[in-house]
DNA sequence: CCCTGATTCGC
DNA sequence: GCGAATCAGG
């Protein structure tokens, strides 16, 4: 297999949705995860939360037991780079992964995201789009997490017709999948965003709450409405 | 073990 | 440029 532009399209498009290396590669056929892999670095599109990656260690003395590298010499400057936490809105995946087994723990992990004082009497914020959120205390009857594997879609009519595929997507419309990746209908929301998100009003609703749904989630996630997701 | 992305290096 | 082999963390 070749890459043509097609194929480097949508290899770009799942990459920065989100999709991991091995989803990318057997939804394109004919390709290893490794392929993908270097050719996203080849397109100069890393920079992904790698879980290898999370540390940045100089460690560079001795890796290639077989294939050793010949020559290394850089004076590491003392420099000690403490990087500032980064808060954002925590992104359900863009595509959600067909094969994870379990229906928990979709993408905020707590610890990740929330350097944000517990503290404070009730919270009730209004995004931008008019969408309420919850505040520590305020545990409201947790609508059901409904992650995204499992929806059904909302509008049963628009199918095939006006669908908004995975090279629709751009900023400016809802990013929410609606069914399964794979699938002949899967599609995505496709609606105008709320803006600041990236996904619509009545899914930055469920995006933004549903993550609380246990009982013991006590920090809610920080969501500066200011201005998650740079991009 | 499974998964992940990063990197290297022969082709 | 490509991607298997390898590394390394979760």
């Amino acid at each position: 297999m070749s890459w043509t532009d097609e194929r480097i399209e949508k290899l770009t498009k799942m990459w920065e949705g989100g999709a991991t290396a091995s989803q990318i590669a057997d939804e394109l056929g004919g390709v290893s995860r490794n392929a993908v892999i270097g050719k996203a670095h080849r397109l100069g599109l890393k920079a992904r939360p790698s879980p290898v990656k999370a540390n940045e260690k100089p460690v560079r003395p001795a890796p290639a037991p077989k294939k050793p590298k010949p020559v290394e010499a850089a004076p590491a400057a003392p420099e000690a780079k403490v990087e500032a936490p980064v808060v954002r809105a925590a992104p359900p995946p863009v595509a959600p992964a067909p094969r994870a087994p379990e229906p928990a723990a979709p993408p905020v992990a707590a610890e990740d995201v929330a350097p944000v004082a517990p503290k404070g009497p009730r919270v009730v914020s209004v995004g931008p789009g008019g969408f309420l959120r919850q505040g520590p205390g305020d545990q409201q009857q947790p609508i059901p997490p409904a992650p995204p594997r499992r929806l059904v879609p909302a509008k049963p009519s628009a199918e095939i017709a006006d669908k908004t595929s995975l090279l629709d997507l751009n900023d400016r419309v809802c990013r929410w999948p609606m069914g399964h990746p794979g699938e002949p209908d899967f599609h995505f929301c496709g609606d105008k965003v709320n803006p600041g998100f990236p996904y619509c009003v009545e899914h930055c609703g469920r995006a933004y709450q549903a993550q609380l749904p246990r009982g013991a989630r006590r920090p809610p996630p920080p969501l500066p409405f200011g201005g998650p997701r740079v991009r």
